[in-house]
DNA sequence: CTTCCAATTTTTGGATCCAAGTGTCAATAT
DNA sequence: ATATTGACACTTGGATCCAAAAATTGGAAG
């Protein structure tokens, strides 16, 4: 065995650890919005000092997704309807731009992979995992383009409305749509239509953004006026 | 006085500081590409402990200025010459499309200060100062964007490549032609034309990639065969 | 009953200390 | 002369401890 352990992946450091359960937890929305992160109770919670999960928090924070008042404690972010119509905007920005490289650049393999993840997608049951396999069907289609710093972007702009798009799929009917619009991102992709593919993808994009945006405001009405 | 300081800015911690002194000083190359960033050294440096330098190098991390293996410090990345390519894709792609929203909405008072901004970068002498001149032009015209989002990606992806920027502008005709492009790119912006503004935007930062990747080229095939 | 203020409790940012992993270099064996 | 090994110094990740800032509590005054 030549190959060690460390030159395939670096072995984790706490705060790594912290730092991927507390991004998950974050975007699937298990750790509910404005809540405040304790250092302490979360250094319990993993059976370590406060130091590794301060360095968590450091990370989550430069990522976005908690905003820290000194002194006062690390609160995971809650964004205005219009920071969520920006990331989307965004995403519709760039989503279609990098599968038009991928289109170009896709194996067979790729293209069965994107196939199992649509299928799945479309046929599972657990509305827990519709955000999981919703995210791995785009990402197994863009992976192939070849741009690592677009990719890592995306990543970083999906996981701050991750939590949303959620609930949006579970609590509307983006689900039923999503699975009718992947069918066609995938179509177009075998067809190697890169035009067709970008457009589809940057439609669906910002029309889950208008049906979240819409669910958005009927439930945030609604709790503003709880009598 | 009813402003606190607190309000408008929060008070600066030591990693704050740190962190933005490090990042400044990589962006503009005073730290050489792949130093080794040792903890001790910088704590000595700001007169602290090793923790918060663990903070500010933590962040830099997690914005790709620097990358670390365990047990083994932080080095300034070193980026290929399709990293660059690829960041340079990336910004051509989202500056334009903010200066379209920017044109729509700046105010004559934006445009003053922007042609300000060009004015002092045509006529600035010391090249050390062109970098930041040219990237305060540029910021003032998408600040009226309204896209705080897209704002903040521009900005770390800039500082990834703001070394580089900074060389080719001072290392080769760089100066000359941007001096000749920011002229361009603000008489549309008056005539409000973002069309050809947006345009402009786009050609010039991928001319400037095309002139820094063969700037590179040169150099870096000079620096393997120093015989 | 409400409002204000001081004392106590939390909680954070940072300093110091410790264990574990890495690099170096001289001594030894081949 | 070159490859191997092992001791030692260096550096990092993390634990523990401390001071300062914030939140909370409880009582006194209106």
């Amino acid at each position: 065995m030549k190959v060690k352990a460390t030159d395939i992946a670096q072995m984790a450091s706490a705060s790594d650890v912290i730092f991927d359960a507390l991004r998950a937890a974050i975007a699937k929305g298990d750790i509910a919005e404005g809540q405040t992160l304790r250092q302490d109770h979360i250094a319990r919670m993993f059976n370590v000092s406060r130091i590794p999960v301060r360095e968590a928090l450091t990370r989550l924070e430069e990522q976005g997704l908690v905003s820290t008042q000194r002194y006062r404690g690390a609160v995971v972010t809650t964004l205005s309807t219009e920071e969520i119509r920006e990331i989307f905007e965004f995403r519709a920005l760039l989503e279609p731009e990098v599968l038009r490289f991928s289109v170009e650049r896709i194996s067979e393999e790729g293209l069965e992979a994107a196939k199992r993840f649509a299928h799945a997608f479309a046929t599972e049951t657990d509305s827990s995992h519709w955000g999981e396999l919703n995210r791995s069907f785009h990402y197994s289609l863009y992976e192939a383009s070849g741009r690592p710093y677009f990719l890592q972007t995306i990543s970083a702009a999906l996981d701050r409305v991750d939590r949303y798009l959620r609930a949006q799929l579970v609590l509307t009917d983006g689900m039923a749509r999503a699975r009718r619009e992947h069918e066609g991102i995938l179509l177009a992709c075998i067809r190697r239509d890169a035009e067709e593919a970008a457009a589809l993808t940057r439609q669906h994009i910002l029309g889950a953004c208008v049906s979240l945006i819409d669910f958005l405001d009927r439930t945030r009405a609604a709790d503003d006026t709880p009598d």
